[in-house]
Order: C-alpha cells, then structure tokens, then sequence
DNA sequence: GCGGAGACCCTTTTT
DNA sequence: GGGTCTCCGC
C-alpha cells in the first residue's frame, strides 16, 4: 500500500513538473544520462528546465537536496534559482548547494580549512596594493598603470596560473616581464595579509581539493549531481574546478548558450562547450529552441543578426508568437533628443495607463545613463538604476568595512592606510611615511610599526599626540567591541570616530546618513545562531563582496535602466537599446573580429530581452568626454534586415 | 598638516 | 566631464 501512495505521489509529481513543457524541456528535465549538455537559446525556459529538473530530482527520484551542486555566475541567477526552488520545495533548501562560483568555492573553502581568516578582496583594493607595490619597486605609475597591471594579473589568475607558471609569449619583452614581476609581489603581499582577490578564491579552492584527497573524495561522494548555468561564460579555472569535484560517478548537467557569452575579457570560452563534449564523449546534447518570450519581428531580426557571427553553434529559434509590431529606430539629434524621445514615450504610454515596469532602457557604458537621469527625474518617473555604483563602495560604507576589517586584523595594511587619518586626525604624510620605515626595517606590520614608534618615542610633539590619539581609539574600539552583536559594532564604530561630524557639511548628509543606516539594518539581519560573533563579522565581510547586489530591488513601479551586461537573463516588454553608434556599441576599443562577435553577440542579448517592443536608438552628435562627436549609425541597425524596421520620423512631444 | 586651485589623464562590460 | 594628482599658500 505504501509503495501505491508513493507511486501515485510520484506520478501527481511528475505532471506537476512537466506541465506546460515541451519535449524537449521534459527530456532535459527527466533525463537519467550522466553528461547532459543543453543548447538553450535566449528565451528558451532555460531557468525553468534547471528549477524544474533539480524539482524533479528531490520529490520524483528521492535524491537528497545535499547532494545537489547548482552553480551560477551572477548573485542575481543564483537567488533567482534559489527563490524559485524555495517556492517548490519548503524543506531542506538550504542544503543544496546554490550559488555563484565564487560563492560556493569559498564556502567550501571556509567549511574545510583550518585557516579561516582570509579577507576576500576587490578589484579596489587590489589597484591600490598594486598600486603601492608599484610605487615600491621605484617603477614609474605612469609607465606601469595599477589598473593594466591588474588586468595582466587577473588574466593569468583566470588561467589557475601563478607568476612562476605562467609564460609570457612577449617574455622577452621588458615591460610584460616586469608586469608579471610585479604579480610575483603582489602575490607574495597577498599571502601576507590573506587576502583572497576573487580569482585566487578559485585557484585556492581548487588546490584546497588536490592537496586534500579526504576532503576532495567527501564531495566526489556528496555531489551526484552537478547542474551548471551559463555554461557559455565559464573560465579555464572555473572549468578545472568543475573537473576537479566531478568523478565518473556523479551526474552533470550543464547549460548554455554559445551565443550569449559576452565576458570573454573575463577569461570566459564558449568553447568549454565544445571541450565539454570532448572531454566526456558520452554527453548528451538536448536543444531548447523554441523561444517563448518574443514577438516573431523581435525574435527573426535577432536571428538575423547573430547570422553574421562565424564562430558559432548553428541553431535557429523560432516562436509560436504572432510577428507582432516592427522594431522602432529613432534618429536623435543629439543625446539631449534621445533622452527626452524616450522619457516622452514613457510618458504617453504611463499617461494611457501602462505601467512603468514594461521598460528597460539599455546601454553600453554606464555613463550614458547621465543624460536619462535627469530627464527622467525632470519629469517624475520612478526610475531605478541596476548594478550602478555598488552600495558597498560608497566612502562612508567602505570607511566603516575598513575600520571593521582593521579591527579584526590589525596587520591589514591596507585598511590601516584607509582608516589612518580619516576622518582628519592631524596625521600626515610625514607620520605616515616615518611608519612606513619602521615598518620596513624590523618588518613588521604597520600597526606595530606605530606601536614602536609610540614606545621608543620616535617622533615627538604633536606628530606623536595625534598617532597616539589613533593607537588608543584602535584599542578601546577593539576592547569595547568584542562582546557586542555585529550591529551593535558598526555602531559603536561610528560613534567613537564620529562619522556623521565628517559630512555634516557636505550637502549630500542626508544621503550618507541613510546609506549607514541601511548597513546597520543589512548588519542586524545578518545573524547565525552558534556563530561567533567574531565569526560572523568575517563571514559579514566576505558576504558583502562576494553578494554584492545585496540591497533588494524595490518593488515600486519604475522604468529600469542597466548596462547590456547586467540585462542578461531578464526580460521587458519593452526595451529600448541607446547609443547603436559605431565607437559606442560596438565599442571603439574593439577593432579586431573576435571582440567583435562579442560585441555582436551582446547586441544579441539586448534584443532578446524584449517581449513586445523593441526600441533602437542613436545620435547623430554627442557630447562625450567634453567633446562633441558626430558618430554614424551602428553596424548593428544595418544587419537587421529593413522588413523588421519601422523609423520613427516625428513625435508627438508632450513634455 | 590641510585644503583649494588647477593640471592632467582617461575614457567597457563584472565575480 | 569628472576623477585623481600636484603644487602652493595658509
């Protein structure tokens, strides 16, 4: 009888799990083949199919969440797949696995090493260690930009390389052998402080596993199945990581489309598609091309255009959709024009009733959305701004991270050198570079640097008032501090170096002011039962750079507007693409062909995310960088074929 | 040591 | 245009 129930059970289940799916989203969902690989083509119910499969998994084949690996490449798809499962299954959700590479690859790391106090850093922090290393190898910034040396670096890093493994093909170039001379440093400062930049959260999560075989054969055995989104946009260190906690044993799903890899200069290769396929010969490849999201006109035009791509995997979407209206290119005066067509078309169409959530206004570069903005704000409508500047690079959130992060590490010297004479102390840079000497010399940590300085009185008068001012704020702030909840820290935090006395001022208070409150309101809801409080600032500290679109959407009623970058996996009914200008999109910088497709491929992207109504738009002067520029149409516009295109000559204007 | 004025430089996307 | 750096006077 028991057997009955569980049966029927399963089979309630399983038509639950495949309603409204076609056949090859039930094949994707319900395979049993070890190696899976799925084509899916933008707007193919890609998400659904890995929801609905690890769905499948848990309720239809008994398969316990733990053993479930769902890796992502962005917070945003990793919630939303955490969210959507949520919904589906109430218990047990937090033991699966879900998360971003990055996110996963340090919680395995923190669950499993003994030494847990690494200090995740970014890609700020990283220019300014380089920076001063730079600086200290006598090596001319101008010659040597931090921000190139950075990029060199994360380079070889996505690679899984050290500077010792890594052979320049330009090594007998001066210039690349002193880049990879300064990565040698910057390593070597990095294992100093442990500082995990996010590429070594990679390779040292990958070495963790290879000098560790009993930890390593704990997941070999945990993970039977490993689901991968975005397959498209993996890296070589990712790829090897992936490799390294897969056995012949456990099951892979992976899922991509090669047509939607726009992070190649992150070191992403759509061809670990094909590797994959080599690599594990029995793959199954299932396709997903029908898409479900847009009109035929929108859809066709997309196809048309990532034609022109060579290097591809040949697949053609097609919809059930009517054709429904032609795409709308308008040809602006200038960039004032093209922010005030769209916000008047915004306008019309809110005035008979629609809402603001149909649109997103995409662009290439994030100052392009300056102009909107204003516009947009002149007019009253709601507008809401994806992925701008992050929440936690403001100076006064990042000044509060820095006196947390110093304060549980005094050796961070980078911290010390943020916090040192900020808000203004008196300490200058006389004091500061005596401290860097001491430090020098006997080798020892900034802090301790000061310490000496302090005890054998090496500087005098006012230059030793003001550090010794410092030294003791530091020690009662960590004296204080060490019994109270995380919240309670920040604000102690913030009282003791009277933050809000820096901005009063200033005539954006208001807003700091604000933004330290939502930390301390983040900082509240940050709490684990059992943990440390100590422990949960580190974790704290990780979280916030590792997640760091932290901060929810609001759910108020606003046109959205984000770069083409940040609009992958979304959907609007109505998009509006500005800037389709040749330097603009496609970007100047990117002459050569391979860029290019990628470029073409983003302008891919872009349309597909339209439902209804797609909207391209140009300049035929902008002003740019202080200049006026008169650009020509993108190649983009000319490779959607005529039939798909409507230009709009005049406008009703209602502003 | 601090703060203001002016020069100079660079313009992309993100975990 | 705007962010960063440098120089100079207080």
């Amino acid at each position: 009888m028991k057997y009955f129930y569980k049966f029927l059970l399963s089979v309630f289940m399983y038509s639950k799990i495949i309603k409204n799916m076609n056949e090859n989203q039930i094949e994707a969902i319900t395979s049993n083949n070890k190696n899976l690989l799925i084509l899916a083509g933008a707007g193919s119910g890609k998400t659904r199919v890995l929801v609905n499969r690890i769905f499948w998994l848990i309720k239809n084949q008994n398969i316990s969440p733990k053993s479930i690996l769902a890796v992502t490449f962005t917070n945003k798809s990793s919630k939303e797949i955490y969210n959507r499962i949520n919904k589906l299954i109430k218990f047990n959700i937090n033991d699966i696995w879900v998360g971003t590479f990055h996110g996963l690859a340090y919680k395995m790391l923190y669950l499993n090493s003994n030494n847990k106090n690494f200090q995740i850093i970014d890609k700020n922090d990283q220019i300014y260690l380089i920076k001063s290393i730079t600086k200290k190898l006598n090596l001319d910034i101008k010659k040597y930009p931090p921000i190139k040396s950075m990029y060199y670096i994360n380079k070889i890093k996505n690679l899984g390389l050290y500077s010792k493994d890594y052979v320049d093909m330009n090594c007998s170039n001066e210039f690349n052998n002193k880049l990879l001379y300064i990565y040698k440093i910057y390593q070597k400062e990095c294992y100093k402080h442990c500082f995990l930049d996010f590429g070594e959260i990679l390779i040292s999560a990958n070495d963790f596993l290879f000098k560790n075989p009993v930890v390593l054969k704990k997941y070999n055995m945990q993970f039977k199945y490993i689901l991968i989104d975005e397959f498209q946009d993996i890296n070589n260190i990712q790829y090897k990581w992936i490799s390294t906690i897969k056995n012949k044993n456990n099951k892979i799903m992976v899922v991509g489309d090669d047509d939607q890899s726009i992070y190649g200069w992150r070191g992403a290769k759509s061809e670990f598609i094909q590797k994959f396929i080599f690599d594990y010969p029995d793959t199954k490849i299932i396709r997903l091309e029908q898409n479900y999201r847009s009109t035929g006109n929108i859809l066709f035009a997309a196809n048309e255009l990532i034609n022109n791509n060579n290097n591809r995997i040949k697949k053609k979407l097609w919809t059930q959709k009517k054709n429904g209206e032609l795409i709308s290119i308008y040809s602006a005066k200038n960039e004032i024009d093209e922010a005030v067509f769209i916000v008047n078309y915004i306008k019309i169409w809110k005035y008979n009733g629609g809402l603001l959530n149909d649109f997103a206004v995409l662009y290439r570069k994030n100052i392009q959305s300056n102009i909107l903005e204003k516009i947009l704000l002149r007019n009253n409508i709601n507008y809401e701004i994806l992925n701008s500047i992050n929440f936690f690079n403001r100076i006064e959130i990042k000044l509060i991270i820095f006196y947390l992060r110093f304060i549980l590490n005094n050796n961070d010297n980078i911290s010390f050198l943020k916090i040192i004479n900020t808000p203004k102390r008196g300490i200058g840079i006389n004091t500061i570079n005596k401290i860097n000497e001491i430090s020098k010399k006997y080798k020892i940590s900034l802090f301790k640097a000061v310490y000496k300085i302090l005890k054998y009185k090496i500087l005098k008068n006012r230059q030793f008032l003001n550090l010794n001012g410092f030294f003791i704020l530091i020690n009662e702030i960590k004296k204080k501090i060490i019994n109270l909840k995380l919240y309670e820290q920040i604000n102690y935090i913030i009282q003791k170096i009277d933050l809000f006395l820096m901005y009063k001022k200033k005539e954006d208070f208001k807003i700091r002011i604000n933004n330290v409150y939502e930390l301390i309101e983040l900082s509240k809801k940050f709490y684990f039962e059992n943990i440390k409080e100590t422990e949960i600032l580190k974790l704290f500290l990780s979280n916030i750079i590792l997640n760091n679109d932290n901060i929810d959407i609001k759910k108020i009623d606003s046109v959205k507007l984000m770069t083409l970058h940040s609009s992958k996996g979304l959907e609007f009914n109505q998009v509006f693409i500005i800037g389709m200008e040749e330097g603009i999109f496609p970007n100047k910088f990117i002459i050569n062909s391979k860029s290019l497709e990628e470029e073409r491929r983003l302008a891919y992207v872009g349309i597909t995310r339209a439902k209804k109504k797609l909207i391209l738009t140009y300049t035929k002067s902008r002003y740019l960088h202080g200049k006026n520029i008169f650009p020509i149409p993108s190649r983009f516009i000319k490779e959607i074929p005529k039939k798909f295109i409507k230009k709009i000559e005049n406008y009703k204007i209602i502003l």
